[in-house]
DNA sequence: TAAGATGGACAATCAAGTTGTCTATATAGT
DNA sequence: ACTATATAGACAACTTGATTGTCCATCTTA
């Protein structure tokens, strides 16, 4: 069947999908009261969850070092996203939590992508979507959680 | 309809897609005899294209800076891939071309993306992996060619 | 022929990773 | 209970790949 189109236009379309939603979802949050929020930042907070966690942990989480951890928890703080308070059960550890700033941001992200999928839906179809979805469920990793992003992103 | 997944999950599915189909070539390229090359080293080679280019106009057609885009070239210039000659034409310009291993480098990468894709029609069925494309390509800008990912994912 | 635009090199800076080292605190083994 | 080990976090130096700014040589144009 020669009317495939190249192998390598699947990767790029994966991509750019990616993409479209991502600069959407921000260019939204931007102009819904979080202008500094970048993507990597959305993945963060969501590994921090609303249990709070630690820099060692969210290392893990991410796949980055403590240190990287500890740095981008440093800048989500600087900007109002997280704070941290010591452990009174190990004095050793500090558990950063989401702020209700962060929090704010979790809710409206969550909101918009919703949003964006709505509009896919619309354009492409439900069952066209779903279909995407599905498929793309099939070959690609079951659980989303254990991306880390940052690590691969780095070494792009 | 409450059987929608959730916003989310469609763009990290994306991305997980495209990641695991860069994996699976820089695996592959790997085996084939081209372990140093980055992901990123084949948007620049593309870009490069068969008639050669600047770096000027390569950090244009990749949407970064003339100097991050020189740097890009040393690094492929030092691992064999590009070669740099002084345009007779405009001796301030310097010609970049492709080498034969850049070459071959492209070749191999071509037939790997169309294993990979063929394993992705086998797995989904024809129809439904060309239903994917079109559908992505409804929702992604139709030139994949002025994708600026360096600069996009630096900020990521 | 003088003025301006362009290509490329060099340097300093930034951001986000890395590894290595250090201190304080918890935990486990004897 | 004491010692040894493991863990959490801070600090520093380095790497990579981007940025901006400056500069010189060369080409183009008025």
């Amino acid at each position: 069947m020669s009317s495939d189109s190249p192998g390598f236009e699947l990767p790029l379309r994966l991509l750019m999908g990616f993409r479209a939603i991502i600069d959407e979802l921000h260019a939204e949050l931007a102009r819904q009261g979080h202008p500094d929020l970048r993507p990597m930042h959305g993945f963060v907070m969501q590994a921090v969850g609303q249990s709070g966690t630690t820099a060692v942990e969210l290392g893990r989480t991410l796949g980055v070092s403590k240190q990287a951890a500890g740095k981008t928890i440093e800048t989500l703080e600087r900007l109002g996203y997280v704070e941290r308070s010591v452990d009174p059960y190990d004095t050793r550890r500090k558990i950063v939590r989401l702020t209700p700033r962060g929090i704010d941001s979790l809710i409206r992200s969550a909101r918009i992508f919703d949003d964006i999928r709505n509009r896919w839906a619309a354009r492409l179809g439900k069952d066209r979507l779903r279909a995407m979805e599905s498929d793309l469920r099939q070959v690609t990793p079951p659980d989303f959680f254990r991306l880390d992003i940052p690590g691969w992103f780095g070494t792009l």
